[in-house]
DNA sequence: GCCAAAACTTAACTTATGATAGTGATTCGG
DNA sequence: CCGAATCACTATCATAAGTTAAGTTTTGGC
């Protein structure tokens, strides 16, 4: 049920068997939800841990008028807190596809934490890869002109969806719309489309269906700047840390 | 030497006699740095643990063609890295002004760690905290209009400013240039300028010397759609926590 | 397989913001 | 105290992006 969280913790750092065994021994209650509902409400008191296993969410906070900005997207293997400390979040998290959602008991989780320090271990390294994906966002948002913005934001979208088995080094799997995209950049989803088709005339995507397509994909690199590094690289420096 | 840090963790978690004298005791190396000087320079093996005491920094990130985009502010009393678990840093940070900041060995720092929880504790409720701010950076950077987004900023500033001596509830001191303003928010220093002058037309800022006043704070905090709530409010709900 | 809703696309027009270039006022090192 | 930077400010012009309002295609429920 938690392989997804398993895979993704693993590709930051490996998990011994035990540790492995103890997490999917977690007992999980799977609760689904439909496309916009809420997986949680803003500023509603923590219940369970919530691991996300399919589907794709977002982040959002609520504006004055009634709209909401969308801060960043969750894909299978994410989770709702990440260091789980927090009474309860400053932000809701809302289905953006039909999505199942494991809920953990927080006492177990907990639990596990504390028996097992490597799977805490591992939890800090996704805290901070999430930080760094936080960081990337501000510098790129400083960014001019929305093209690049919009480049970046498919690059980095591309790397995390491969992560989940949902794209390849060349494509992905594309679920958000252009207002979704448009939310997340803060711009109008009217320029979000004129910087699609822009895009697209440069060459650097192709869209079939629900499949994103980068024909060259180290041109699209370049043109957005982007080094993906960020993303993966945490699995090779391995840094040493305090037990 | 580290009062400044002392000050701003007590503020989110009263410490004892015993955990703030271990600090005070702290074996610290005080170095200066100039204006524009590099505190860390970008991927720079991290070395010991660095407090800023006095003066004000900025994060930063490089960009491609020189530039660098700035990624927030640190104050007195904020550390180099929150968690202190990465082996370098993916920014860079550089003095605004004259700064002092106090160096301690990365072994120390840790065994304090090891040895009191609740500095421990003290400092996951920084990270917390940051990470709120970062989050709410992310939602008004989504904003559409510059002087909404600049209105935002300076209440931040205001508040975070006053909490370490440097402001009151309708002002503080301001060492930043419009040009750092500007590229925190990602436009030109010249609109900077125009948002500026247009914010004091409305009678929301006044400028006297390096003084930034508020004349009327809560109308000012409505323009800007700011509740300074996520700043100041962990004080308050302390949420039990694992020990 | 049909219909309604959602998503995408285009166009015309307005506005916000960027770029460049210059001026006067401060600050600061020597 | 002076000169050189740095900074704040203004003006002009070019362009990116917002708004509104369509039309078209795709999706999804029944």
């Amino acid at each position: 049920m938690l392989s997804a969280l398993i895979q993704k913790l693993e590709s930051l750092e490996p998990l011994s068997d035990d540790a492995q065994s103890r997490l999917r021994k977690l007992p999980v209650r799977v609760v689904n939800f439909a496309p916009r509902e809420d997986l949680v409400r803003e500023s509603e008191p923590r219940g369970d841990v919530r691991i996300l296993i399919e589907g794709v969410a977002s982040r959002y906070k609520a504006l004055d008028g009634g709209h909401q900005a969308i801060l960043g997207f969750l894909l299978p293997g994410d989770i709702d807190e990440t260091d789980a400390f927090a009474d309860r979040l400053d932000h809701g998290i809302a289905a953006v596809t039909a999505s199942k959602v494991a809920q953990v008991p927080r006492l177990m989780f907990d639990q596990l934490l504390l028996d097992i320090p490597e799977i805490g271990r591992a939890f800090r390294r996704m805290a901070r890869l999430e930080e760094s994906i936080r960081r990337i966002w501000l510098a790129n948002m400083g960014q001019r002109v929305a093209d690049k913005q919009a480049a970046h934001l498919l690059c980095e979208l591309r790397v995390r969806f491969a992560a989940v088995g949902m794209g390849g080094v060349d494509w992905f799997t594309n679920p958000l719309t252009q207002e979704h995209l448009a939310n997340v950049l803060g711009i109008s989803a009217v320029h979000m489309n004129r910087v699609m088709q822009h895009l697209r005339e440069l060459g650097l995507i192709k869209i079939e269906g629900h499949t994103l397509r980068f024909p060259a994909p180290a041109k699209m690199d370049r043109y957005a700047d982007f080094d993906g590094g960020y993303l993966n690289s945490a699995a090779h420096e391995r840094p040493r840390e305090r037990q």
